[in-house]
DNA sequence: CTAAACTCCGTACCTTGGTACAGAGTCAAG
DNA sequence: CTTGACTCTGTACCAAGGTACGGAGTTTAG
């Protein structure tokens, strides 16, 4: 294990996640990052609050949102496997429904550039005219 | 052809198209909305005015922003076919790219998640540990 | 005729994930 | 020891698409 040695002030702390000051201070803000003890007015940061932010980071990636990884950061504290698997199911599901909700969309515009392509000028522009028809 | 020769207060518009009083006003001073002439203050809208909304409403529904909106109701005016085309093929174009980092996005978690299945409860879980692990 | 319901206008507020700035204090290099 | 770079706190601002509210005027039902 690491024994975190290393101290850094906010500035060195965010420019080694590759995130901006005011981030990792808005991250403390928000609960997600803890405010580390100050030296004589500056905070000193260490390894750990850099994975912290880099968790944040891949968390984000594969996208979840800052609340989501709250309760993702709260899970690894209490060890609940199950519960951190039901909140990935979860998020899964409901990227699922939006693949399937873009699909139709998509569908819909196809159905009308395909249409309006076939039809002369002189009719009126489907695209357009589906704001008529229900 | 229709005449228009009902009238409305805004709040019959609002409640005939499903949206508030307030969406209505915003749509007016966004501009997406002709603000009918005021008999003694209060103006009075007619059936064209509800068919602009549901026209809006239609729009978002396939996807379209509001800005868009704006796009295609003056391509509307214009008539002009092929810049409606190219609106709506430059908008199948980014949902297509939005499915596919989706798609991306739900195989990671899958992927997780059986990691996590297979694991037994000793072993850190793989969801946490995916920020430790680039 | 009165009281409730509606409308007007302007402005502030909500969400999410930050970014920007002001004014004051502090640290580090030369 | 000075100067520039950094940090502190608090607050305001951005996109998008609305929602809410205050105070004043109007319309309509009973």
């Amino acid at each position: 294990m690491k024994i975190p040695e290393q101290s850094f002030t906010i500035g060195k702390l965010a420019k080694a996640a590759g995130v901006g000051v005011e981030t990792v201070r808005y991250y403390q803000r928000r609960g997600l990052l803890a405010e580390p003890p100050a030296v004589s007015g500056y905070r000193r940061y260490d390894t750990l609050h850099l994975e912290r932010l880099n968790f944040i980071k891949r968390a984000q990636g594969v996208g979840f949102t800052l609340e989501e990884i709250d309760e993702l950061m709260t899970l690894n504290d209490t060890r609940d496997h199950r519960l951190a698997r039901s909140l990935a199911s979860e998020k899964i599901r409901r990227i699922e429904t939006r693949i399937e909700q873009l699909e139709k969309v998509a569908d819909a515009l196809r159905h009308l550039v395909r249409e309006c392509e076939c039809g002369g000028q002189e009719m009126p522009c489907p695209i357009i005219r589906m704001a008529l028809t229900p």
